[in-house]
This record gives C-alpha cells, structure tokens and sequence, in this order.
RNA sequence: GGGCAGUUAGCUCAGUGGUAGAGCACUGCGUUCACAUCGCAGGGGUCACAGGUUCGAAUCCUGUACUGCCCACCA
C-alpha cells in the first residue's frame, strides 16, 4: 500500500469501478429480500446544493447498510424533469420566454437543453457517492413516465375523481400559469397602506385601507365589522367607487379586522383569498380587471395595459389629485409569492382541471398513521396540512413544457373525449380521437393544458417500479420499503404519493418514511441565493473528499437541521487518513498470513479484549442501523475504531506482530488484526464507501474474494469470538495504562521514559496481577506495585 | 393566532430516574520504529428559568422565556 492517500484519484476511480462493474446493479433474481428505495428524483433546475449532498448521503448511508445487510436493494435513480422549475431553467439557459415561441419549438428546445445538460446534472449525484444503479434512469418527461402519468389520469378520470371547473385560481403572472396552494410562499414585501375615500350616494363619504388601489376597478363591495359602531348606519349603503364609478354596497361580515386601517375594506374580485370568501358567501359580482398577463384589461379604463404595478402608482396619483387619497403609510406586510419565481400570487378565475381528494381527508390521515415515521414526530406535520386542506388539488398547468392531459374536447357538445390507453402516450394537439364523440360529432378541440409536475412525481413509485420488467416481481414491490426525502416537501410529494398510492390501490406507496432535515450556514440561517451564504458541496469535495464530506453529513440524526462547519469536514478527513494508516499498519503485518480458525486457540487476553469490545460494537451498530439511526452508528464505530483499536490495541500489539518468524501468538495477532480491520472497514463502509473500497481492494479482495467491500455482508456476531469475562478483566490493564499514561503527562516525561517504579491503585489486585509484565514492557516502567 | 421541535462546556452535539459526557477549540507535554492530516494529558458546565413529583431530576409533570420550522392571517 502506497505510503499517502489521494483521495481525488482514488475517490473518482472507484466510482468508475462500480460503474464498470455494475456493483449496484439491481437484479430481482440475486438473493435477499428486497429492500426498495423511492429515491428522491431531483429537480433538474440547476446545479446539486449541499442540501442534496446531505440528504442523498442519509439515505445512501442506508441503501449501503441495507445491502450489506443481506438485503437485495433497489434502489433507482431519477430527474424529476417535467415541470415548471425545469422549464424556467431552459428559459434562462437560452434566454427566452415560453409564450414568445411556437409550442412544439420551445418543447425541442426543452429536450435539446436536457440532453445538454444532463449528464453533468447526474455527474454530482454519483459523485457523492451514490450506490443508485446508474444504468438505468428515470426521467419524469420521458415517454414511460408521460404514459404512466396519463394512464393514471385516465384511471382517476373514470373513478369520477377527476372535474374541471371555472373557479378563482392561484395564478402566477410571470410563469403565466394556474399554481397550487402548497406551491406559494410568504415574503416581506414593502408596500403603501392606502386610505381612500368613497362617497355614499346619498351623500357621506366612507374611507377604505388598501394596499392594492390598482384594483378599484374590480370593486364589488365594501366591508365592515358589524359591530364596529363607527359604521353601524352604513351598513347597506351605497358607495360610489372612486375614478371607477361603480356602485357597491357595504356590507357586514364578521371577518373584517376592526383595528386594521380604518376598519373599512374594500372587496375585488379578486384581491386574496378572503375576497373568494365574500364573493361566493354574499354572491358577489365578478369584476375583473387584472389579465394573465399580470397587466389591467379594459376594466380599468384609462389604465388598460398598464402592469399592475405602474396602474398602481398612476391610480394613486390620480386620487391625490382628486383629494382622496387621506392617508398613505409605508408598510411591510407579508404577500404571497410564488415560490419558484418569487412574483406576487394574484387569484384569477380561469378554467382548470382538478382531482376531487377533500371528501378523503380522514381516509389520508388513516394511511399517514400506517407509515413508520422516521422521526415520529414529522408525522404531524402531515396531518395537519391534511386537516388544513382547503381546495382540490389543482392539477393543471397552462405552460408548454410538461405530460399533456390526454383528452380532447367536442366542439359540438362539449363533451370529454378521452384518449385511448392503447395510444399513450399522447399529445391531444398532434394527435385526434379514435372514436366520434357521442353526439355524432368528429369536431373537437385538443386540451391545452400540461399536468403540473406533482401529478406525475406522486407516481415516483409506479415509474421507479416500471425499471423492472417482470411484472411479478413488480407488483410485489408495493409497498416500497421506503421513500427518503427532506422537510420541506412532506406537504407536497409525501402527500401527493400517499394520496395517489390511495386513490388508485388503496395501499400505502411505501412502509417507511426517513425525513432529512436542513443544512444552515454556519451562523445557522437558511441558505439562500439572495443572501450569498450559499456553500456549494461540489468545492467541499473537491477540497476534502467525498468520504469527508459524507462522514460531515452522517453525524446529524434524521430530522434534525446541522449547520455548516469546516471544521467538522476537516474531522471527516480526518477519519478518512486515520483509516487509512491504522490499516495501513496492521495490513503490513498481516501480508502473508491468511485467516485460520484454528488460530483462535492462541489468542492473548488483548486480542479476546479487542474481539470482544468489536462484538459489541458490531450489535450496537446493526441495532441503531436498523432504526436508520447512522448518526448513532457512527459513533460506535468512530468510539471502537478511534479508542479502542488505534489508541491501545495496535499499541499493545505492537511488539508481538514485530516478532521475526511465525510463531503461534504472533499467528493469533494477526487473526485478531484480519478480522477486526476487515470489520472495522465494513461498518465504516456504509459511511465512507471509498476509503474503504480502496482499503479492501488493496489487500482484501485476493482473500476474500467478493469484488467489492459493498458487496460484502457485515461481520457477523461470533459467539465463539465473545469473551466476556476476559474482555472485563482485561479494561483494568486499560486503566492501569491510563493512569500511567497520567502520571508520564504530569511528570512531564514522554511516554517512552523509562521509570523505575510505578504505584497503581486498583480494587483487584489479583485479576490485574497476572497483566503487570504486559504493562511494565508497553509502558517502560520496571517494577509496577499494587496498592 | 395554531402546531411541531429545540435550549447541556467557547462551538457542534450525546446523555430520558442514581456521583455531568464526546469531538472540535483552548492549555501543557511528547516526534526515528502506521499516522504532525499525529500521540498523551489537562482546564472548562448552578444541564434556559420557576414551581411540582421523588429518598434522589439534565432526565418525569406544570408553567414561563427564548430559538428554529410548518400552517393560518396578511384589506
């Protein structure tokens, strides 16, 4: 073994190796149960943060034990690709804007960028070290998912589950598209706090607090508390909307906030949501005067065209020179945005399609009490977004780029002419029906829309399934065993998967659920482009290691947020070349030697002590393993391997395994040592694939025969290598080290001194007795007394 | 406003009823013989606060404060 450890060399070659070799390569026939992993596609929206590099290492961490473990692992790999985040990716990557090409132009475009892109996109998966199976791929736009994806919709449409309805929608004016409720965000956002005055018709004058004057023009009524004495005889009055000229009523309602503004509101349609409130509760007009394009339509008059923004500022200025403008104070206030762009949310009525899930609500919670949660705690945040749901689930989109809803409508009546399962998958605008529609018709107009792209990664567990081609194997991988993600999706693809997985088998997608938490920045705040306190995890690796990196992100518990530290990484190297010279070391004695059981009858109380410290340690780990507890496992193996192996084993050892020739005790060292390295090396190999891998090939293969370390099984608990009163006696020889070790340290002596005599002080003299030649050779003391 | 989690050494975190722990950082000592990308040793904490249960509480209960996250509100 070389003499330095090059991990950017060693690292990227056994990467390679596994590759060629297709080390991971899911076969449903190998041995083992199947362990089945609904891996996370990522978002292809641009380059892995170090999130994902937590994250994907959590659950890498268990796809390695678990196979090691006996298990038969499935575990697939996938770009979640078909949706808006990869669209606006395109968009920037050729700077363009959907809506100014042709369709079928931008959709080339979107294919031609991902071809481009996406092998770099994968590159910095598999370069932290993923044990995916990397030949096969799933994309969620490619044909396979598109036809699952439609299938299903049919699947549903049939069901009745699936209505389009005209309604006020979340509509995000620069993407140009109908959004869902999970997809908006709150931001900080200036803003003024308009007071304005309205006349009554019949002489008087009301003042209205708004933030949004651009949209008078939409006004249908004005709101007041009921019990807000200030207005008490207005209620039911005329106002005449300023500039606008339209007469509304005011009208009370018991959601109106007193204390806010002047305690009088005006209500568009539509402003937010409590608007939605009060114009289906009052049955209100619908004025709208906001286009989809985020600019003023004919409502507004003189201000058609305008963005909204600048109709604002022009609105506002006209009032003023109307005097009625009362009052205008600078405010931040919260407003919904759309998280993908960060654009104000504004609410449109527009046609979409939905899937009808609200009368399910107890049935999901029922499911999500099925699913072993990992940490149990990150269950209720399911549940009460659950309990919280308020709309169906909104599941198209008006973009360009994504699996087209597959039906077409009939010009004539109206009527839905689905496409037919055989044909899939479709896009309705370049293909046409099989069939006429019912009325006698052959006229029809393809649909437009897209699905939004949850609706297709709610599916994640039939598309990774569809990797396999033997449908029997297939059908009895459901429930996969389980499904990885972080936090912050369990509202969106955690939901939507159960709730489909339910919907269309009534089963659970999955067993269990592990939540990764967050990675902060050092000083612990989120992440963010905007506040350029991003770390990305491609110059970590670079600088430390993917191994380093790995052993950084395995020491924090599932669910739980770590900050960013470099010096924590610097510990995971740290490891790594501690690894790498402890077996370094041992693996020099060991060269010629191969494993006899037999030598198992000259082992010293050393080697029973070692064997039976990692027998422990070995039932510690599998046993936190099993609960996906790696951060604990870690420590046992970091406590056994660091404490107990390097810091006094090898050095006990030392003298025996530099004895010339090949006698019995020296045999039974280098038992002892085989076992323990190659051990040691397994339960570190989940963690830190490389080092190991490396270490193994170096010297292990030739004897072991098994073409990776990851292939290997964990050791196994040997009874007849436990030694339990043995191992108990022999900590007092630790502690008599220690002490004499103390004792060098105060005297300000190296520990090579050589001393004369040595007091201990122990509670068994008798048993520590028989262990003084031991002691006084490693510790250089000639005479050691008991007291 | 509702919910969830957390608060232990300077920092990051273990520790769920029995005399406070680890790693990092800090201090001192020590290098031919696996490793200075090192070894050995040391200093350092009224376990957020206030009550309660108990022979005994970091640990269980109640309340308070603060931090983070999710949801709702956001005219």
């Amino acid at each position: 073994m070389k003499e330095q450890y090059d991990f950017k060399k060693q690292e990227a070659k056994w990467q390679k190796f596994w590759e060629k070799e297709s080390i991971f390569k899911f076969d449903s026939r190998k041995s083992g149960k199947i362990f089945s992993i609904d891996t996370p596609p990522p978002t292809f929206s641009g380059k892995m943060h170090l999130g994902h590099a937590f994250s994907y290492t959590h659950e890498d961490i268990i796809a390695r034990y678990q196979r090691m473990n006996g298990k038969n692992v499935f575990y697939p790999f996938g770009i979640d690709n078909n949706g808006l985040a990869t669209a606006k990716l395109v968009e920037k990557a050729n700077n363009v804007r959907f809506f100014n090409l042709e369709r079928k132009d931008f959709i080339k475009l979107c294919q031609s960028t991902l071809k481009k892109l996406t092998p770099d996109f994968i590159a910095d998966w598999q370069k932290i070290g993923m044990s995916c199976d990397f030949s096969k791929i799933y994309s969620t736009i490619s044909p396979e998912s598109q036809k699952i994806s439609q299938e299903h919709f049919i699947e549903l449409y049939n069901q009745d589950r699936v209505y389009q309805k005209n309604s006020p929608i979340l509509w995000c004016p620069e993407c140009q598209t109908a959004i869902a409720q999970a997809e908006m965000e709150d931001k900080e956002m200036p803003a003024f706090f308009n007071e304005i005055e309205f006349k009554l018709e019949a002489g008087g004058r009301i003042i209205i607090a708004t933030t949004r004057p651009e949209l008078l023009p939409s006004c249908v009524a004005i709101f007041v508390h009921p019990k807000d004495q200030r207005y008490k005889d207005f209620i039911g009055k005329t106002v005449i909307v300023p500039l606008f000229n339209q007469k509304v009523k005011i009208i009370a309602d018991d959601k109106v906030d007193k204390e806010k503004g002047t305690g009088a509101v005006m209500c568009c349609t539509f402003g937010d949501t409590t608007d939605i409130e009060w114009f289906l509760k009052h049955k209100l007009p619908l004025q709208i005067s906001l286009g989809k394009d985020g600019k003023m339509n004919k409502l507004a008059k003189e201000f058609v065209g305008l963005p909204a923004k600048i109709a604002q500022r022009k609105i506002v200025e006209k009032l003023k020179e109307k005097n009625l403008v009362k009052d205008q104070k600078r405010i931040t206030h919260a407003v919904n945005v759309h998280e993908r762009c960060g654009t104000e949310i504004e609410i449109l009525p527009t046609k979409q399609w939905f899937i009808k899930y609200l009368d399910l609500k107890d049935q999901f919670l029922k499911q999500s009490i099925k699913l072993n949660w990992y940490p149990p705690y990150m269950k209720v945040r399911l549940d009460n977004w659950i309990k919280g749901l308020g709309w169906d689930w909104c599941i198209s989109r008006q973009r360009y780029f994504g699996t087209p809803i597959p039906v077409w409508h009939c010009e004539k009546c109206g009527e839905v002419i689905l496409a037919d399962i055989k044909e899939l998958p479709i896009d309705p605008i370049h293909s046409k029906p099989k069939k006429k529609c019912k009325c006698g018709s052959e006229k029809y107009i393809p649909e437009k829309d897209v699905f939004d792209t949850w609706v297709t990664s709610a599916l994640t567990p039939q598309i990774a399934l569809s990797l396999i081609k033997d449908k029997k194997v297939r059908d009895k991988m459901i429930p996969m065993s389980l499904r990885p993600q972080a936090h912050d999706i369990i509202n969106f693809w955690l939901f939507y998967t159960l709730a489909r997985s339910y919907l269309h088998l009534k089963k659970l997608p999955w067993k269990d659920v592990v939540i990764s938490g967050f990675v902060l920045d050092p000083e612990g705040k989120k992440m963010s482009k905007s506040k350029g306190n991003i770390i990305e995890p491609q110059k970590i690796i670079d600088e430390y290691g993917t191994d380093a990196m790995r052993f950084w992100a395995a020491q924090s518990a599932l669910g739980e947020d770590l900050r960013y530290s470099q010096d924590e990484i610097k510990i995971g190297k740290r490891t790594v070349i501690k690894i790498w010279n402890a077996s370094k070391f041992a693996l020099m004695h060991v060269e010629n030697y191969s494993p006899r059981l037999t030598d198992i009858k000259y082992l010293e109380d050393e080697d029973k002590w070692i064997l039976s410290k990692f027998y422990e340690a070995i039932e510690q780990y599998t046993n936190k393993m099993d609960k996906y507890e790696y951060s604990r496992a870690k420590e046992i193996i970091d406590n056994f391997f660091w404490k107990n192996l390097c810091d006094y084993y090898l050095e006990i050892v030392k003298s025996r395994l530099y004895n010339q020739g090949d006698n019995k005790t020296k045999r039974a060292a280098q038992f002892t040592l085989y076992n323990i390295i190659l051990g040691s090396l397994k339960l570190y190999a989940p963690i830190a694939p490389f080092i190991t891998e490396n270490v193994y090939q170096d010297y292990f293969r030739k004897k072991e025969k098994i073409k990776s370390i990851h292939l290997t099984r964990l050791p196994k608990l040997e009874k007849k290598l436990y030694f339990k009163k043995t191992a108990n006696d022999f900590e007092l020889v630790i502690d008599a080290i220690a002490r004499i070790r103390k004792h060098k340290s105060e005297q300000h002596l190296s520990m090579k001194a050589d001393l004369k005599k040595v007091f201990i002080e122990t509670k068994n003299k008798n048993k520590l007795k028989k262990y003084l030649p031991l002691i006084s050779e490693l510790m250089f003391v000639e005479k050691i007394e008991l007291k």
